[in-house]
DNA sequence: CCTGCAACCGACAGCTTGTCGGTTGTTATT
DNA sequence: AATAACAACCGACAAGCTGTCGGTTGCAGG
């Protein structure tokens, strides 16, 4: 007797098991063989669901950066929270992305997994570079920031920030938390930020 | 009779056709088949020269990003040249980059070419960080600049300029240069240079 | 009960990359 | 000029991949 599953569950159980095979080989080298056999369906299942494999990476893509936009969108809209606090909470929010998908972040600059990377990268700055661009706006009003290009400053940030902190596992902690600092010295420098001041509210994250 | 050319013929023959074929349909949309099938010679002889796909994409994106670090090492040792000269000379010739595969660069960003773009990236920013990391170290000494940071004021540099500048096809050319003169300017402020010192010297590249 | 539809199945077509044993042209050596 | 050795070349083939399609089965609503 075969087991009939909502849509819904179906597809989650795919990404899940999707999700789990990319992590362990990449993208490229995981066959939708490997998952229609991992999971117990046939093929025409698998495609009843999902119209492609690109298909399914996309979902897959989508549930993965959801979260951290969310929570990026979330620390945005606190009142109680200073610029400075939104902003590094929003980078570090971003930096911890996908808690459940720590593994597949290590293996993310991989060249199996290089249109995961650019689709993950691509969402994210989509969701992402306009919040951050907005509070450089609110931060040029209200005085503590000066730029004249706070879209274009914000796109630097997270195309960087995305980039750079992907494959750090050949780096020793002493060179990850130099990066690290450099990364917020950096920012302070273009924004026209005060010497430390980002600094100190990114402690509270760590 | 069947044709019979060096090593170094036959290999230059099969980049050319990747190239042109990559541009076109992308390097996923490019089967092996497609390049032997214009050159007209048999799958063994295209194994014989390269070891796999993958290997004929890194020999292409080598010599499709050579000219582009060499002139930027070049730029970097000309003594008559100002430290903002040759700052601005390396970005804008890395811009131009690959004069015959403009056409390749106009579909780096699609999803078919996820993999060459990463290669290309990884390989511009192995070759140029460090000439500009150099850069910055003299101009921090000679106190035109000043950061604590070269290296990875380099890398963000370097990486940001890459990716921002790669999909700009839909962009108007008001927008475009807007895009441009934002790069500028984050970068002087980054660096701690002042406010029109690089822009200068870019408008002689243009 | 039965009917319609969404979920499910699996064989199959048509691609793909990479392998391998054998062939042919060239070049150095005698 | 004969020949030996080697690099370039060939093409059939294995193994695997994605996506399709006609048919089947379980479930929900009438």
């Amino acid at each position: 007797m075969r087991i009939v599953k909502t849509a819904e569950e179906r597809k989650n159980e795919i990404l899940d098991v999707a999700e789990e095979l990319f992590a362990q080989k990449g993208y490229d080298n995981s066959s939708t063989n490997d998952i229609i056999a991992k999971i117990g369906i046939a093929r025409g299942t698998l495609y009843h669901h999902f119209g492609s494999k690109e298909e399914i990476l996309d979902a897959l893509v989508d549930r993965m950066t959801r979260d951290g936009i969310n929570s990026a969108e979330t620390i945005s809209k606190e009142k109680r929270l200073s610029i400075y606090e939104k902003l590094t909470g929003i980078l570090s929010s971003l930096s911890v992305k996908s808690s459940a998908g720590k593994e597949i972040m290590e293996q993310m600059h991989k060249p199996q997994n290089a249109l995961l990377h650019q689709k993950m990268q691509e969402r994210l700055i989509n969701g992402v570079v306009p919040l951050i661009a907005q509070l450089i706006t609110e931060g040029n009003k209200s005085g503590i920031f000066k730029t004249r290009y706070p879209e274009e400053a914000a796109e630097m940030i997270m195309i960087y920030g995305n980039t750079a902190f992907d494959d750090n596992e050949n780096l020793t902690p002493g060179q990850k938390k130099k990066k690290g600092k450099a990364f917020i010295y950096n920012i302070e420098k273009m924004l026209g930020a005060k010497e430390g001041s980002l600094e100190k509210p990114l402690k509270q994250f760590f």
